[in-house]
RNA sequence: GUGGCGUUAGCUCAGGUGGUUAGAGCGUCGGGUUGUGGUCCCGAAGGCCGGGGGUUCGAGUCCCCUACGCCACCCCA
């Protein structure tokens, strides 16, 4: 038989249709917003995302799908979306069209890791880029718009917020010094990952969730407590304009996520129907020094991307219905004389915009009933040789029984209607 | 990468202490007289019991290896 690739997944009728109105939503939200779609390849080259993304991430480290090609490049398939829509406006002078530059992306990532719940090797995001200004009110439009897409969707989440400061002797990188000295009188009280963390990147101790550390990290000094004067009223004008918006939000000192681009605002989305494991249906933040530091000018950006495949999940746990697309009308014919009235009756409905099929086959009105009931279909018309004579069809509600014997053109009113309910 | 649990029909699963032709429910297909499904009744098809090796007169069952899956850790969407 053959098989998937390990780890791999089919998304199927009807998850398939569910997750598209998710894109589709998602989409039409950020359009709202003057986002335009951005379409970027599956994969970049690998320094793309190793100078992106940041060497002491753990996606650069060891979560990247890398393969040379023949030619012997390396390309790595995308695991984020941000670095690939930077590098596309650095490659095509996006810059030169007016700022800022506002893109989404609604695309597959890939991560190698082990799966589990809510977490896969090829997941899909929705995202978007504002790149170009530094104005607080473009970091509350992103933060509004994805929390928008969200309630769109029917998730409810909470919005948590932290500043990540920017990069100056005046700001984080006087942090990071206080920090690391407060974690070196722990050294030996911290576990092995938090020790590597330590050393590497001391900011992701944060993200150890071993409780005896968290009590240790509980008084650690915070980073916002360094904030130079203006990262510091960036992120008050960010939150007054959350406010203003109605939009609430919590502050979280201690969150930082997984790319070390980020600069000031940063922000995930956490849905409380989803366990705490996969509980972050998305996030983002602002990346000031990205788009130079991937040879492009010194232009700011901020951005969000979210979980397609857990906004599915926090959906279920919710009880979200979503549409579903089964066909409305299945057209029965009752004979082989028929199968031409049902065929032209068939693309008449569906010039209708109806969702239509027959069955493709001369069993018996039973079997084909039996067929339309299988595929839930809401409605079949019959032509038998009464209506083909008539020159109508017997439409029949499948959940009451009920048929009346109608005209084509009444037929398919009938049945648009029908759909549109 | 590490750990726990699992793998028998299309799906969900039964198959004490090894013992004849491996079962159920659901699903699929057909039938229960003319052109009426979803309920009911009857019938049929469908299985290298994940793969390999070992123990044994005999393995779905016990042992080892391996592949794959799920869940969890790390981290994230």
């Amino acid at each position: 038989m053959a098989d998937i690739p390990r780890y791999m997944r089919d998304v199927i009728p009807p998850e398939s249709e569910r997750f598209a109105e998710v894109e589709r939503i998602g989409a039409s939200i950020v359009e709202l917003a003057g986002y335009r779609r951005i379409i970027t390849p599956m994969f970049e080259n690998t320094d793309t995302f190793t100078r992106g993304v940041g060497e002491s991430t753990d996606i650069v480290n060891k979560e990247m799908y890398t393969f040379d090609d023949r030619s012997g490049h390396s390309l790595t398939l995308r695991p984020e979306g941000t670095a690939p829509v930077v590098r596309s406006i650095v490659t095509n002078h996006l810059d030169q069209g007016g700022l800022p530059v506002k893109l989404y992306y609604s695309a597959p990532m890939f991560r190698y890791e082990k799966p589990q719940k809510g977490r896969y090797r090829q997941h899909h995001q929705i995202g978007i880029e504002a790149i170009g200004s530094e104005d607080p009110a473009l970091d509350v439009e992103v933060l509004a718009t994805g929390w928008n897409v969200l309630a769109a969707c029917g998730v409810e989440a909470t919005l948590l917020l932290n500043s990540m400061g920017h990069p100056g002797e005046d700001c984080r990188k006087r942090y990071q010094p206080a920090l690391k000295e407060f974690l070196e009188g722990y050294r030996e009280q911290l576990d092995a990952d938090c020790k590597r963390r330590m050393d590497q990147n001391p900011l992701r101790v944060f993200d150890c969730k071993v409780p005896a550390d968290q009590a240790i990290l509980a008084n650690a000094p915070l980073l916002e407590d360094f904030l130079c004067a203006s990262c510091r009223e960036h992120l008050g004008d960010v939150q007054r304009g959350l406010k203003e918006l109605g939009i609430p939000y919590t502050m979280a000192p201690r969150l930082v996520r997984g790319f070390d681009y980020y600069t000031r605002t940063t922000f995930e989305y956490q849905s409380a129907a989803l366990d705490a494991a996969q509980n972050a249906v998305g996030g983002g933040g602002r990346y000031d020094g990205l788009v130079e530091s991937l040879g492009g000018p010194g232009l700011p950006g901020i951005g969000f991307g979210l979980g397609i495949e857990r906004i599915r999940l926090a959906q279920e746990a919710a009880g979200v219905q979503l549409p579903s697309h089964e066909v409305t009308v299945l057209v029965v014919p009752v004979g082989a004389e028929e199968k031409d009235a049902a065929t032209s009756l068939l693309w008449s409905l569906r010039a209708a915009g109806v969702r239509s099929d027959t069955t493709y086959s001369e069993r018996s009105l039973k079997a084909q009933l039996k067929h339309a009931n299988r595929i839930g279909a809401r409605l079949v018309a019959i032509i038998g040789a009464n209506e083909r004579a008539a020159g109508t069809c017997t439409l029949r509600r499948m959940d009451s029984g009920e048929q009346t014997e109608l005209s084509v053109s009444d037929a398919v009113a009938r049945a648009a209607e029908e759909q549109a309910r």
